[in-house]
DNA sequence: AGTGGTTTTGCAATCGATTACAAGTCAGCT
DNA sequence: AGCTGACTTGTAATCGATTGCAAAACCACT
C-alpha cells in the first residue's frame, strides 16, 4: 500500500519522458514552466509523491541522522531531542533514535548504520566510541559524528560540551558566598569523566577557599533519586553534618531534599542544596531548585548545525564548542545558618 | 565515505555470482556451507555491510516506524519511546521521530513520509489526523499507523489507550474514602477528549458520592505546573476551599503543591493532592505524589507490537487495546481535616 | 533556406541490492 | 552410458528514482 504512482506513470499522463517529469518536480531550470506545470498537474492529480527509497539509493544518501543516547528515557535528553529536530527538520533530515543502554554491541551497531548508508551522520552522547570502527576513519575529510556533552578524547571527532569544571566551581563558589563552609558533594559516577570534572571543579573552589573536604563529604550516586537520598542519608549520619549540598545532577538534589525534609530538616533554612542540569521540573520543584542550567536546546542546534556542516564538507577539522551554562539562583539555598 | 565495498567485490573476490553472495548472506540454504564461509570470510576481510538503501529499495519496505508526538520534550513520553523502540529494535526496525508542535501541516508531513515509502508504520501520538489523506484508505488491509493514548473517533485505526475516565473515577473515589468531601480537579485543556474524559471520572465519582460541585471546582490548566499554580491559587482565594485536589497530570499537581506551600498549607495535613500519569519524578518529589500510573512502557510496548502485526498483515481490523492503570498512593494524600 | 547557438527534451545508464528463472552439476539408479 | 531428480549456481530483470550525454526543437540572423 505504500506506493502507487510512480514517476513513469506522470510521465504517461503528462505526456513527458521521466527524466523531464524527475527535473521538473526537482525545479530544474532546464524545463518550461509550461512543461513543469503539465507534470505539476498531473503529478497532484495522481496524488504522486516520489518514492524516497529509490530517490535515496540514487542520490547516495539517506537524509537521516541518527541520535543516539545512552539511555532514551532520561529526562535530561528531551530539550536536546527537540533542538536537534529543529534544525534536522530544517534540513530536510529526518531524526533516527538510538538507545544503547551503555551495552558496547549496541554502540556498534549504530555505527555499523553510518557504515551501511542508513544515517548520513551522527550525534553521540554516550561517552563510547568503538575503538577500530571504519567509520572513525574515512577515507577523506572527517567522520560525520558530533559527540555532544561527552568527551571522546583523541578520536578526531567535533565536540559540542560544556565547561563542567567551571560550572561545578560557580555553584559552590556561590554557596561559598552565602556563608557554607561545610559543603558536601555528591558526584555522579566517578569512571565517567562528567563525574571527575564536576567533582574537580568543587574541590578546586574549596582550596581557592582554604577550606579542607572532609573524608566522607564526597559521597558518590548514580545520578538516580534514590542514590541522592542515600548519599544524603550517609551525610547526616555522621557528626558536623553540611550545611550545603551540591549535587551532580537535579536528581540526586531531588532525593537528598527528600532525605533532608524526612529528618526534618527544612530547605533552604537549615541546609542549602544545589544541582545540575536545571531539569524542566526543577523550578516547580517545592523548594524550586538552584541549579546549574545547561542550554540544551542550544546544545541540540548545535550539534545538528555542526554535523550539516561536517556532512556537506563545509567542515573538515574536527572542532569542540563550548557552551555557555549559568547558575540559576531560587529557594533551595540561602545564608548559612550561625 | 558511507559506502566502500559492494556485493559485487565480495563476488569477485569470494569467486562467485553476486546472487550466490547475496544468498549466502542471507542464510539462504540455496547454498552450500562451503561456498557460504566462503562469502562470509571475503564479507568480513572487506569489510562488508549491505547498502540498506539498495536493499530497501529492492525489497520494498524501509524497515522504520514513525513514532509522533505532539511535543518532544513532554517528559511524559520518555517512556514510551523506551517501550517502542525495545519492540522496534528486536524487529530489525529503526526509529525514526515526528514532532508536530500541533501543527496540521507537520502533522500531515508525517503522513506523507508513510505514503512515499520513508516509513513503513506510524504510531501516533497526537490527537489529529488529516482528515482526508491516502494512507487513511490503503488499497486493502489497514493502514499501518496506531494510535496511542489518544482517540480519533470513525477513523478505522488501530488504538491503545487507557480508560481516563475509570482512572480519575478511582483516583477521586481515593480521596473521597479518606473522608474528603470536598474535593477540586484541575482540569486539562477541554477541548481535548482527554481533559473531558477525566474531568467525567472526577464528576461521575463525585456524582455517585451525591456530592454538589462548586461551580469554581473546576479550573481548567494547560497541563504545565504554572498553570497548576495558577489553578490552585483560584481555589484558594475563595471561601471553602477545598481539601483535596485532583489534577489531570502531575505536572499540575506539582504547581497545586508549590502554591499550597506557598500560602503556608503543608501536604496533606491541609490538603491532599492526586497527580495523574506518575512521572518519573513524582516518586521522588516531596511528598511523593499520589498519582494515576500509566504502564507507559508497555504502552509503547503493545502499541509497536500492534503496529507489526499490521505491517505483517497478521491483523486486518482495526483493534482497540486497553491498559490498565493503578492508583498509586504515596505522601500526598492523607485524612480529611476535621 | 541554411547556419549556428541556445534551450528543452529523451534515451539509457546508474545507484546496489534481491530474486525469478535458466542452466549447470552431481549422485544414484537402471 | 544415459536418465532422473535434487541441489547449487549464474544471468539478468527489477525496485524507482536521478542524471550524463545526445538529439531535437526552437530562434535569430544572414
Amino acid at each position: 500500500m505504500n506506493q502507487r504512482t510512480k514517476i513513469k506513470d506522470i510521465a504517461r499522463v503528462a505526456g513527458v519522458s521521466t527524466a523531464t517529469v524527475s527535473r521538473a518536480l526537482s525545479d530544474s531550470s532546464l524545463v518550461t514552466e509550461a512543461t513543469r506545470e503539465k507534470v505539476r498537474e498531473a503529478a497532484s492529480q495522481l496524488n504522486y509523491r516520489a518514492n524516497v527509497r529509490a530517490r535515496n539509493l540514487r542520490i547516495q544518501k539517506s537524509m537521516a541522522v541518527l541520535l543516539v543516547v545512552r539511555n532514551m528515557s532520561n529526562p535530561f535528553y528531551l530539550e536536546i531531542f527537540k533542538g536537534v529536530e529543529a534544525i534536522a527538520r530544517a534540513a530536510g533530515y529526518v531524526l533516527l533514535m538510538g538507545n544503547t543502554e551503555d551495552d558496547p554491541e549496541r554502540e556498534a551497531e549504530y555505527f555499523d548504520m553510518l557504515h551501511d548508508g542508513q544515517a548520513d551522520g551522527m550525534i553521540l552522547m554516550t561517552g563510547a566510541v568503538p575503538s577500530d570502527h571504519v567509520v572513525l576513519r574515512p577515507a577523506s575529510g572527517l567522520a560525520p559524528i558530533v559527540v555532544a556533552l561527552e568527551a571522546v578524547e583523541d578520536c578526531g571527532l567535533a565536540h559540542v560540551q560544556i565547561d563542567n569544571r567551571a560550572a561545578a566551581k560557580e555553584a559552590v563558589n556561590y554557596l561559598l558566598s552565602l556563608g557554607h563552609r561545610r559543603i558536601a558533594h555528591i558526584c555522579g559516577p566517578l569512571p565517567e569523566i562528567l563525574g571527575r570534572l564536576r567533582l574537580d571543579g568543587y574541590r578546586t573552589a574549596m582550596a581557592e577557599a582554604g577550606l579542607e573536604i572532609p573524608d566522607h563529604f564526597e559521597p558518590v550516586g548514580d545520578y538516580s533519586s534514590q542514590s541522592g537520598r542515600e548519599c544524603c542519608a550517609s551525610l547526616f549520619d555522621r557528626d558536623e553534618p553540611p550545611t550545603a549540598i551540591f549535587a551532580a545532577n537535579d536528581e540526586m538534589a531531588f532525593g537528598a531534599i527528600g532525605e533532608l525534609r524526612r529528618r526534618g530538616l527544612s530547605v533552604p533554612e537549615d541546609v542549602s542544596v544545589v544541582g545540575f542540569d536545571n531539569l524542566f521540573i526543577s523550578e516547580s520543584y517545592s523548594p524550586a531548585l538552584t541549579t546549574v542550567n545547561q542550554p540544551r536546546i542550544e546544545i541540540g542546534q548545535t550539534a545538528m548545525t555542526m554535523l550539516l556542516d561536517i556532512i556537506s564538507a563545509r567542515q573538515s577539522t574536527p572542532q569542540t564548542i563550548e557552551m555557555p551554562t549559568e547558575l540559576v539562583v531560587r529557594q533551595s539555598t540561602g545564608p548559612a545558618p550561625l
